[in-house]
RNA sequence: UGGGGUGUCGCCAAGCGGUAAGGCACCGGGUUUUGAUCCCGGCAUUCGUAGGUUCGAUUCCUUCCACCCCAGCCA
């Protein structure tokens, strides 16, 4: 089994990067490479930053060469060290390591000035006094080239002095800022004499208050990546257009390593909201709880949710790395937890939507142990003994007093096979008076079809899970769905994608009768209930002995579909 | 109307001048004490468009079309 997973990998197609990266390696320009993750500690990872994660870190896995983690933490109106802590976490447990290359751009600070100085003394860099709405004004259209900032052409000297008093505190925010001299006629707005460092007087959560001025992405990430000598930075298609200005901050400062930055496609997945704006805002609207919620597809929410790491990481091998971008559909996600979990999930029985059943012919004070098997693809993993008795519940789904066409389960006269346990026939209903609704249904069972055959070899159309009554635990279990109904909930920019949330998103089901071994599952545990999905224990709510189980994901269900 | 990108099956995605991999979805059939899994089979005479080069083009050239990104002192 082991082998056709690697197989399987080795003979997916390298994708354009690794294709680059093979190249680099096989001509001799590297000997080594080194890639990064480089997140901005200001929210939480999610299912995106995932397929970035799997694709450096896969590359650093497939070559046995570093993968550093970097925090970008440039803005300290934004970030915080929480953040910090759980993206750390996050990362670890989707199995990566950056062993001892933990990196923060804060720890480059006094460089980067450097790197500053050495720009003014240069001449390409000047402080500008221009407010942030001349600058705009002046930086001219998509069509029109800009205008020169009236304080570009300061000495050396006096620019030198200026920025020296940023970094001294002695400006207010927003009266002046580094820019580089570039070209303000470029037809690419990012070449237009782009900010370097802006005044912020806000303390950082790792360098306090040393610093007023903060330096800005381009300019901090080129270097970033200069310092650690990444190789191959790879990064989303919106910074496409800034890989002219990340290769002038390289080639003007001459630094000993000049990395290839690649961008490809960002993750898009349907039926969910990929920004972390827009996350934020459900987050802290209440929309759903908190960062963690399992209808999430944060790293933390899909943890939560039941989701192993090698789902997650078999996903964005499934989805590939290319420039076009795409939509994803929901459906290869959930397809890769099934996957993942079929192949690892002990089974077990529980019922959802419990109706009573009491089988008359079977002794009141009689108790047997059933054996079940815990996997049935894999023997290995041993089985276990379910208690059997006079009264049990069923799945309410399970019995139609007026069988469709296809259903092949419980109705009047009809019988079916309890798994692992007795042939059963429905020999009659009883209802509550006042409503109607079924309460409970007699049944008679074969004794002869113990276990689950029948000696005399007759067949029987359907198999449903069941529990004893006497012995079944009672306890909550979360049924999600998807949080939007709509495919794509940003569509259409005149309506709310929050328009959009599927008020069915969670539904709690309170008593749901469990086979009594689950009582003793330990938090974050998953299971397959048999014929109704993958569920496990919530990693917050559960208690010991009074656990609380999330459904991960439902099986397939081809009787649904008819 | 400036610049940068992208267009191969419903959704992803291989293909790198020699006659369209694979996954998801979907549809059949088989096995099955989970209507699950598993197993077989089907699923683009066609690669955004129109031309050109070539014995031969999804792959090279040109035209046009469509879509995405860029005017933060965010990343």
């Amino acid at each position: 089994m082991t082998d056709s997973t690697n197989n399987s990998l080795e003979a997916r197609p390298l994708d354009f990067i690794r294709q680059i990266i093979s190249e680099d390696l096989r001509s001799g320009k590297h000997q080594q490479i080194v890639t990064r993750f480089p997140p901005e500690p200001n929210g939480f990872l999610h299912i995106g930053h995932a397929k970035s994660i799997c694709l450096n870190f896969g590359i650093g896995l497939e070559h046995g060469s570093p993968c550093h983690l970097r925090f970008d933490d440039t803005n300290p109106s934004k970030e915080e060290s929480a953040y910090v802590e759980s993206i750390k976490k996050d990362v670890q447990w989707l199995g990566f390591d950056w062993g001892e290359n933990l990196f923060y751009a804060s720890d480059y600070f006094d460089r980067l000035y450097d790197c500053a100085i050495q720009l003014i003394k240069m001449g390409k860099a000047y402080v500008c006094e221009l407010s942030a709405d001349e600058i705009r004004a002046y930086r001219g259209t998509l069509t029109e080239p800009g205008q020169e900032s009236p304080y570009r052409d300061r000495t050396i000297g006096e620019n030198l002095d200026l920025f020296e008093q940023m970094k001294n505190g002695a400006c207010a925010e927003g009266s002046k800022v580094l820019r580089a001299k570039i070209d303000m006629s470029s037809p690419n707005l990012n070449m237009r004499d782009p900010v370097l460092y802006r005044i912020l007087h806000v303390a950082h959560h790792r360098t306090g208050d040393k610093w007023s001025i903060y330096p800005m992405y381009d300019f901090t990430h080129s270097i970033s990546d200069a310092i650690e000598g990444i190789t191959h930075s790879l990064c989303t298609l919106e910074f496409e257009d800034h890989r002219p200005l990340y290769n002038w901050f390289l080639d003007t400062l001459q630094t000993d390593c000049h990395p290839r930055q690649i961008e490809f496609a960002r993750l898009n997945l349907t039926y969910t909201v990929m920004s972390k704006r827009k996350i934020l805002q459900l987050v802290q609207g209440d929309y759903v709880k908190g960062w963690d919620d399992p209808r999430m597809l944060t790293i933390s929410g899909l943890r939560r949710r039941g989701y192993r790491a090698s789902a997650i990481r078999k996903f964005c091998a499934d989805i590939g790395i290319g420039k076009k971008e795409s939509w994803i559909d929901m459906s290869v996600l959930e397809n890769a937890a099934r996957d993942d979990l079929n192949e690892s999930a002990p089974r077990v029985m529980a019922v959802l939507n419990p109706l009573k059943v009491i089988i008359d012919n079977y002794p009141p004070d009689q108790i047997e142990e059933l054996e079940a098997q815990n996997h049935p693809q894999r023997p290995e993993l041993g089985s276990r003994r379910l208690p059997f008795t006079r009264e049990l519940y069923i799945e309410r789904e399970d019995f139609m007093e007026e069988p469709a066409k296809k259903f092949f389960r419980l109705g009047p006269d009809r019988e079916v096979r309890l798994r692992y346990g007795y042939f059963i026939r429905c020999v009659s209903v009883v209802k509550d008076a006042a409503t109607g609704e079924i309460t409970e249904i007699h049944c008679t069972y074969d004794p002869e079809t113990r276990g689950g055959s029948a000696p005399d070899g007759r067949k029987v159309k359907g198999t449903i899970h069941w529990v004893s009554a006497l012995h079944a635990i009672q306890c909550p279990v979360r049924i999600y769905d998807r949080l939007f109904v709509t495919a794509n909930p940003d569509a259409d920019k005149n309506i709310d994608f929050k328009d959009h949330l599927n008020p069915q998103s969670l539904t709690i089901l309170e008593n749901c009768m469990l086979e009594p071994m689950l009582a003793k599952a330990q938090a974050g545990e998953q299971f397959q209930f048999e014929r109704q999905g993958y569920f496990c224990t919530d990693l917050i709510d559960s208690k010991p002995g009074a656990p609380v189980f999330n459904r991960t994901v439902t099986l397939k269900d081809s009787w649904i579909n008819t």
